[in-house]
Order: C-alpha cells, then structure tokens, then sequence
DNA sequence: CAAACTAGTTTGTAATGCAAACTTTAAGGC
DNA sequence: GCCTTAAAGTTTGCATTACAAACTAGTTTG
C-alpha cells in the first residue's frame, strides 16, 4: 500500500516552484493571455530577467509565446497552454499536500 | 488600504523553498533533536549533500549543530532551534496563503 | 539627424544543488 | 603489527540558475 519510495522532494516541479516563476504562472492562469510588457508591469521585474523566465516556461511546454509588429512596434503575447494550466494546477496540489502533511517518523530520533 | 508593494515572490524564506532543505527541517520539526546518520537514511541524500543543506541552515540560524565522539566515533547532533521552528511555520502559513490567493488583476489582460 | 524611448535579448556573474572524491578515525582479518 | 574495509563527515568540482547590466533593433520626437 501506498509505497512511497520517492521522498517528498522529489515531484515537486521545479519550474513552477521558483517564485518568481509560479508568480507568472498565476497571472496567467488568471488573465490566461497577456503580453510582456503587461508581465513586466505587474511582477515588477527586470526586462532580462522576465525575459528568461519565459523562456524557461516555454522550455517546459508550458506557456505559447507569439511575436507580431503592433504599431510597427514587437509586441509579445504570452499564454498558458493545456500542459502549463495542468502544469501549474498540479503543482498547487501537490504543495497543499506537502503542507498538510509532517513526516512520520518510525521509531525514536537518533 | 492593505499596500502591497511586494510582490508574492518576495517573502518567501529561501532556505526553506529549497525542497531538500524542507525536508529536512520537517523532519528535524517533528523528532525535536536527531543526528547526521539518521538524517542521511531519512532523506537518502548524499552524505555531502546533507553535510552542505546541513551548514547552510545553521547559517540561517535555524538550527543548532553539535559535534562529540560517541564511542570514539565523530557524532553529529542536529536539533531545530526556537528560530528554525518559527521559520518552518512561517514559511508554511506564507505558502499556505500564497496557494490558496491567486492574483487580483486590475483591469483588462494586455 | 540626433536624442530619447520602446520592446525585448544576450551576456556576465555570483550563488546554488548535487555527487564524487577525499579525510579521518575505528574495527576486523591475517 | 599491517592491510583492507567501513563509518562519519567535509571539501572540491561542476553544471545549472537567477538576476541585472549592457546590448540590439527599431521608432518617435525635437
């Protein structure tokens, strides 16, 4: 029954798991298509530094990132995909199981 | 009215993020006071591994580390202390909160 | 046409997480 | 007494990372 043979530790997706990352994630998981400019507004972080963020996202197969010219200017549109909501879902559960959950320790300390 | 300049991905203790080190101390949080030896067959980490998560969380003032010769053999004793727990809770109840919030965008995605 | 702005990307760097290799002491064969 | 093995940690090496500064590319404004 319930062989845990994987510590805690482990499964936990190290992608979202970054806060600054899990910070995007949950922006587009609520506005579920934005663009960089509106991510740069609303997690106050450096250009370069979203920039690579979502590009790690888009690694993982998370997120769909769409270039056009608006304006004549880039514009950048960012979305969630299938994966990235499961993705993402995923990892709240399986922290929130984390969380309630202490260790049960067999027999006494040392 | 509740100013939040920072954003989520502040806050959050580091050392404990780090899903090795959480395990640790969600160990050393339920047995009180333990030693290198059990946390090595615990967790299955490497004995450098842990010897590194172990320094740095008495870096941060978590922990309390105390070093004998038990049997003539080096013996390390681990123990959380009053700082390490109030970190450990915190850190829970912030993810607790972070989990359980998702963003309050303002107005319309982009 | 020069200066300043917009929208991003690339580069440099310090910090990390991890295991392999090492150190030190002890115990067990022969 | 030596040689090997084991135990308990620590140090070292390395690949990855998070981040911002510097850069690129193009546009608007004076």
């Amino acid at each position: 029954m319930a062989s845990n043979k994987r510590t805690d530790s482990d499964k936990i997706d190290r992608t979202i798991h970054e806060p600054s990352r899990y910070e995007i994630m949950s922006i587009l998981y609520v506005v579920e298509n934005t663009d960089f400019v509106f991510l740069l507004r609303q997690t106050g972080f450096s250009g370069g530094n979203l920039s690579t963020h979502l590009q790690k996202l888009k690694a993982a197969g998370f997120i769909t990132i769409q270039k056009e010219f608006l304006n004549n200017k880039p514009h950048t549109t960012i979305a969630l995909n299938n994966d990235g909501r499961k993705a993402f879902e995923d990892y709240r559960s399986q922290m929130q199981k984390t969380l309630n959950t202490l260790p049960d320790i067999p027999e006494g300390g040392s």
